[in-house]
DNA sequence: TAAAAATAGTTACCATAGATAACTGTTACC
DNA sequence: GGTAACAGTTATCTATGGTAACTATTTTTA
């Protein structure tokens, strides 16, 4: 199946182009949303937690972490372990969550537009398949 | 469709790094590839040929292209419009898109191993359906 | 239980990739 | 022949992420 990665690729940078603009209102980036997402999905979490679920290096959490911090979209609370650092949306952090949401849900919609909804379900079934095989003996930590 | 970018994009890494490893033996990147892919595919190329068709701006492809004539990739030939710089492969770029293009198709094999061949169809049909939608109406110059 | 190993987070530094603005040289147009 | 537009380059900036080295805790283990 020659062209998958292509054609999976071509698609990359107007999509997150399209969504840090959509997020630039309340200074925020698809990167920094992916934290947000998370520890709402997920109730107070530590940095490690998130770079596990992301597959990224701490250091790159901590920054996203710092950024949000100034922003007072997410603060630290008290933890057992003092080598962790909980973090969770402050009420604030609650309305962006909201508001960001309700435009990316908007937007996904928008543009699955004409595509069947079986195709839909397709892709979304797909898609970890195909993450799941390339994750697979890559020697990354998440396998 | 709650959900689709988060599977969509939490695929980009891994991808990328794959491919990336898969084309350091030649001191390539995926961003290089797309160059020797682009003149492989349409016969020698300009600089703004090339950027139009991966929407980057001119500057980027300047440097890919340094890139490649330093590892004597690509080379310029004579062409009427003494503005344009036309590019096309060496005798080494050949090779090495040869050797590239096998070792891309062999993981494009192996990561669709456990996907049904009607899925694969819908997914190459639905993701340049997608990147369509996005691109309509955001104002780049690819619409 | 004291020493060693593991863990969480941070800092400093570097790499990749791409954007914008300002510029040179060439061609097209009127 | 003078102005527009165009192709490419350079310089500078941003965003994102990685690695190595470090501190401060907690866990393991001998």
């Amino acid at each position: 199946m020659e062209g998958f990665f292509q054609r999976y690729l071509s698609l990359y940078r107007p999509l997150i182009t399209k969504l840090n603009e959509l997020m630039s209102t309340y200074e925020l980036s698809y990167s920094l949303w992916q934290v947000i997402f998370y520890i709402k999905n997920n109730g107070p979490s530590t940095l490690v937690d998130i770079a596990n679920q992301y597959n990224v290096e701490k250091p790159t959490i901590t920054r996203r972490v710092q950024r949000l911090e100034d922003l007072q979209i997410v603060k630290q609370i008290p933890g057992m372990d003092k080598r962790e650092k909980v973090i969770q949306l402050t009420e604030v952090g609650e309305e962006i969550y909201q508001a960001c949401r309700n435009k990316i849900t908007a937007l996904e919609i928008s543009i699955m537009d004409d595509i069947a909804l079986e195709d839909q379900m397709i892709l979304f079934q797909t898609l970890p398949k195909i993450q799941a095989n390339i994750m697979k003996g890559d020697g990354s930590k998440s396998e």
